[in-house]
DNA sequence: CGCTATTTTGACAGCCGTCAATGAACGTGG
DNA sequence: CCACGTTCATTGACGGCTGTCAAAATAGCG
């Protein structure tokens, strides 16, 4: 049965975490709860605008999201902000971090987050030793290298009402793959700012792109959310690849 | 002793091949020439711009470039084709290719190249069961992630002037790690039009930014060669990341 | 209701794309 | 050795996307 952290919404034991079935080591084995709660070290909060590790710090331990959204980014010699991706419950702070020594991009939270904090040798060890596990965190990497292929070929590419219909459509898909649910209206925490930020764009121009998304009444602002209103107008303008399937 | 093909340029056993050490799955058991020998299918040559594979293509073989220089890309639905990145000899054509079923973007011959093909299931198998292998893999995968990470925020953040001279010094720096000799002036065999759709230019405006490197006294093109004469410059200019460490 | 963060708007400038024409480089064949 | 074609690089004029700056409007929050 839930625990009463649980029914305060804090992760109590992870037999009944809602979102273990999301992360790279979950949702393969039966027994497997048990092992990963052996392995956890600590559950932390994390308000909005503050950084959960840091570009250089050394890594000791393997973070995945409980609740809330961050992002991955880095800041460049001139001061501009880059970010990476956008990070949802259930995904780790970065696979990069099983093995690396340090940091070499800063996590921050978007919204008040729960992070989960895991022994970062003993997780290692134990997906090296569960070939299941292993396989799907080649997969993950996998999907992984070729987003980040895609996303080099779209900020090189196409133009900014391109890029941010292609963030908006890839959010509402992975939102939509872990909820199944309602599709055409989600949650969408970021500011302009992070938009910006995210498909090298100013907010003031993202402003403008926005103006013209609903403009031509493809997407409405409700709060921090978003509704789609034309689906087939977002996703021909967010298309990056082309269809090589016959 | 080198084989009557080896002295033609021609790869001969794996025994003496000049860049196994440079391969992912090379320079670590000194062993491994006979096994990684008795997995080799073939070896191919490819013309200058042509093909070697193509995106949607399945993948049966893993492919190292043996001698040229070769290229990932994508071509978008507009047209417009993005340079993933550049591939030296001794390098895979993609690590990917050990695991996924269909390539997810294209190969071309930048020059005209020699491909040396492997089983796929095979050197998935050797690397697998080898420890050392897959620590190197490991720290080959993470370190391309880890360019990735720099490359969108380079598109994101940088003018053409800055991603240009990274293109440079980071090509500079990978065959100065490979040939640790002279590394003031290298070989460059892109032509404006590859700088420009790896870098997310035209090549019209990548000819100005050449022209501006060499007005400023920075470099110089000699043939397909390029010579830096102010390396510092070329560095300040290409610096993507904040430098972290103190 | 007042404060702060965020978004929007307008004017203007700069980076970069487009088009078209010229010029250089290189390989081929005569 | 030169004529010639092809590919590649350069140049200039012009336009559009996006950045910058400053100010106003809005939203969110206590």
């Amino acid at each position: 049965m839930p625990s009463e952290a649980e029914q305060l919404g804090l992760p109590g034991h992870c037999a009944h975490c809602p979102v273990r079935a999301l992360t790279v080591y979950g949702g393969v084995r039966s027994d497997e709860a048990e092992a990963i709660f052996r392995m956890r070290r600590d559950v932390r909060q994390v308000q909005a605008r503050r950084d959960i590790c840091r570009q250089g710090d050394p890594i000791t331990e393997f973070l995945t999201l409980y609740s809330g959204w961050a992002f991955r980014y880095t800041v460049l010699p001139e001061g501009s902000r880059q970010i990476l991706s956008f990070i949802l419950p259930g995904e780790s702070l970065g696979l990069a971090t099983l093995s690396a020594e340090r940091m070499d991009y800063s996590v921050q939270a978007l919204t008040d987050v729960t992070v989960c904090v895991l022994d970062r040798e003993e997780i290692a060890d134990y997906m090296a030793r569960n070939p299941d596990v292993g396989r799907h965190l080649q997969r993950e990497i996998q999907t992984y290298q070729h987003r980040c292929d895609r996303r080099i070929a779209e900020m090189g590419r196409r133009n900014g009402l391109q890029r941010v219909a292609s963030l908006i459509a890839d959010t509402q898909a992975r939102l939509k793959r872990r909820a199944g649910a309602a599709d055409s209206e989600f949650p969408f925490p970021p500011r302009q700012s992070h938009v910006a930020d995210a498909v090298g764009l100013t907010s003031i121009h993202v402003s403008r792109i926005f103006g013209e998304l609903e403009a031509t009444g493809i997407l409405r602002r409700i709060g921090r959310r978003i509704r789609v209103l034309d689906q087939s107008a977002l996703e021909r303008l967010a298309t990056t690849t082309i269809s090589a399937r016959q």
